[in-house]
RNA sequence: CGGGGAGUAGCGCAGCCCGGUAGCGCAUCUGUUUUGGGAACAGAGGGUCGCAGGUUCGAAUCCUGUCUCCCCGACCA
């Protein structure tokens, strides 16, 4: 089977040019994909400039072209969490220890990964060293927050007491630390980065929906504005956030076919209303426990831009979310004509950044740091600038631009970049219009792949061994119809897949009605469940 | 947290077994010649060899501890 990236794109030009030119191209990054797609997602990282390791465990610098793509995104997802009348707060970084105690399946999943703070101060330790100055020990330890459902659960017991206090729309984006085993970056990381959700609705029925609205702007979110693939569904019972009565999911498959979980949307019930008394008044005048939802997103997004959209050359970031759209590079030569080349580049930035593309102001870069433009020009192409333009003097004479489209990088026909030599007026004319075709046309790229890597009708438990078999490299993902079962006999699901190094990811929302027997317990089907290997 | 591998200049690595002036390629800086598409040549700068102890006249090299990273596993909304 070939590998993922290859498949799905037809006859377009990306598979002309590794039939035609391969062995001539000479790429940008050291490692390809199909060598070891481990090493090259980290040599991406270091080659965009995105990231770097930070000397603590688990934890990482985000470099300006990194963070700045986070900044994108968390723009956009702001939006849309503010249309949805959602309003934004901000909750302490330090919980005590006693709020989580509260909620026992809460504290079962995040108690073996929690940063505690146990002292306020430090003392010399006469040794030319600091040691926490055991005089000064906390009378109840401060946990680091993993996620804040008992913090805000507080908070929303103090906030509502009546039904015209509902619902209670918060969000707040902060830092989370969870004190992980093994770490990756952007993908798992001890601490990083979100947004989280949190709403107290009268019924059960208002919080349902505020779950799928949640839900379903996150996969809007993932597809509209990270050109990101998802499937929207609810997570199997073994994968539930922890106090939680259903878990939903969005997954998105990575080149390497395995599934990333890219954003969840939580229903709570009255569980944490009940630990924490986040309790209302009827308009009958009866006391009523809320019914509480979380949701998330988080850094990891960009891990998944990364895996989506990343190639052999480095990062493609789909125009929505690229800090630069644009990059104008002058080709200077410490010669006279260089002011003039200086001032051309600059009218055609202050054209571009006039205009709108994708609903928002064009964000076009100027890059006159010192250099030539063609070394400059593969810095760019790692970092994956939707556009790259190199402008000389001779094109300034001409009224012409030296376009590079990093979605179409090489020419097919001699296996060099794939420059178009556009006139001047025309490129800024249609520059709106060719970043909306770029992020289309990376959307489709990863959507056929996506489409062209899930396997249905797939009926047995050998089928699905001899599916993802080891020879395999690229399998994709499995839809198979099972009876959902829960308990001890989901367990032993879950662990008939784990010897096969498989996850169930969840159950996709809208998803053709089962019809046939499950595959794991021969009982009659209820539905459908994607499995796969997973991040 | 268990098993394995690694840490030497910004990046990639050699040197370690067998202790004796810290090296190579790329990148950087300077100069010259070039230059419409990832320039060539010459010269130069840059390293407490992850950190801390120990052995030794002498440690990148040997020993002990520790931190960090990578791979496999366990774990992981």
């Amino acid at each position: 089977m070939s590998p993922p990236w290859r498949q799905g794109e037809g006859d377009c030009h990306f598979s002309r040019v590794i039939a035609t030119a391969m062995s001539a191209i000479r790429h940008a990054l050291n490692t390809k994909r199909e060598d070891d797609f481990a090493a090259w997602y980290q040599e991406v990282i270091s080659a965009a400039d995105m990231a770097e390791e930070s000397g603590v465990r688990g934890c990482m610098v985000i470099k300006p072209w990194g963070y700045g793509i986070w900044e994108r995104i968390q723009r956009l997802m702001d939006d849309r969490i503010k249309a949805a009348g959602v309003q934004n707060c901000y909750f302490p970084i330090f919980i005590p220890l006693a709020n989580f105690e509260r909620e026992a399946e809460h504290v079962e999943g995040f108690a073996k990964e929690m940063a505690v703070v146990t002292h306020h101060r430090l003392i010399a330790d006469g040794k030319g060293g600091l040691i926490p100055d055991p005089e000064a020990k906390l009378e109840e330890p401060l946990v680091v927050r993993p996620t804040s459902e008992t913090i805000i659960g507080d908070a929303m017991a103090r906030w509502i007491q009546s039904w015209r206090d509902l619902p209670l729309l918060t969000n707040q984006w902060a830092n989370v630390v969870r004190w992980e085993m093994r770490t990756r970056m952007f993908l798992r990381t001890s601490e990083f980065l979100w947004q989280e959700g949190h709403t107290a609705h009268a019924t059960r029925e208002d919080a349902l929906e505020e779950t799928h609205r949640a839900l379903e702007m996150y996969r809007a979110c993932a597809e509209d504005d990270l050109a990101m693939p998802v499937i929207a569904g609810e997570k199997p019972e073994n994968e539930r956030f922890p106090g939680a009565d259903e878990t939903w999911s969005i997954e998105a498959m990575m080149q390497d076919g395995k599934a990333l979980q890219a954003g969840t949307s939580h229903y709570l019930g009255t569980n944490f209303a009940h630990a924490a008394g986040i309790k209302y008044q009827d308009k009958e005048g009866g006391e009523q426990f809320c019914h509480t939802t979380s949701w998330g997103v988080s850094t990891r997004l960009v891990g998944g831009i990364i895996m989506t959209h990343g190639d052999d050359d480095g990062l493609r970031v789909p125009p929505k979310i690229a800090p630069h759209q644009i990059v104008i590079l002058p080709m200077l030569r410490d010669k006279p004509e260089d002011g003039a080349v200086l001032a051309y580049c600059e009218e055609v930035r202050a054209a571009l950044a006039d205009q709108s593309a994708l609903g928002e102001p064009m964000r076009v870069l100027l890059d006159k740091t010192p250099g030539k433009a063609a070394g400059k020009r593969w810095d760019w192409v790692r970092k994956g600038a939707p556009i790259i333009v190199e402008v000389g003097p001779r094109d300034m004479e001409n009224g012409k631009l030296a376009v590079l489209r990093r979605d179409r990088l090489w020419n097919p026909d001699n296996g060099k970049p794939n420059f178009d030599f556009a006139d001047r007026d025309a490129f800024i004319g249609g520059a709106a219009d060719m970043l909306g075709e770029i992020q289309q046309a990376l959307f489709a790229e990863a959507r056929e792949r996506r489409d062209a890597n899930i396997t249905r009708g797939v009926t047995s438990m050998d089928e699905v061994a001899a599916h993802f078999a080891e020879d395999k490299r690229y399998p994709g993902w499995v839809e198979v119809e099972w009876s959902k079962p829960s308990g001890e006999t989901l367990d032993k699901v879950v662990e008939q897949l784990k010897a096969l190094k498989l996850t169930l990811r969840n159950v996709p929302r809208g998803g053709e009605a089962a019809s046939g027997t499950c595959i794991f317990t021969g009982e009659p089907a209820v539905e459908r469940v994607l499995v796969a290997r997973a991040y």
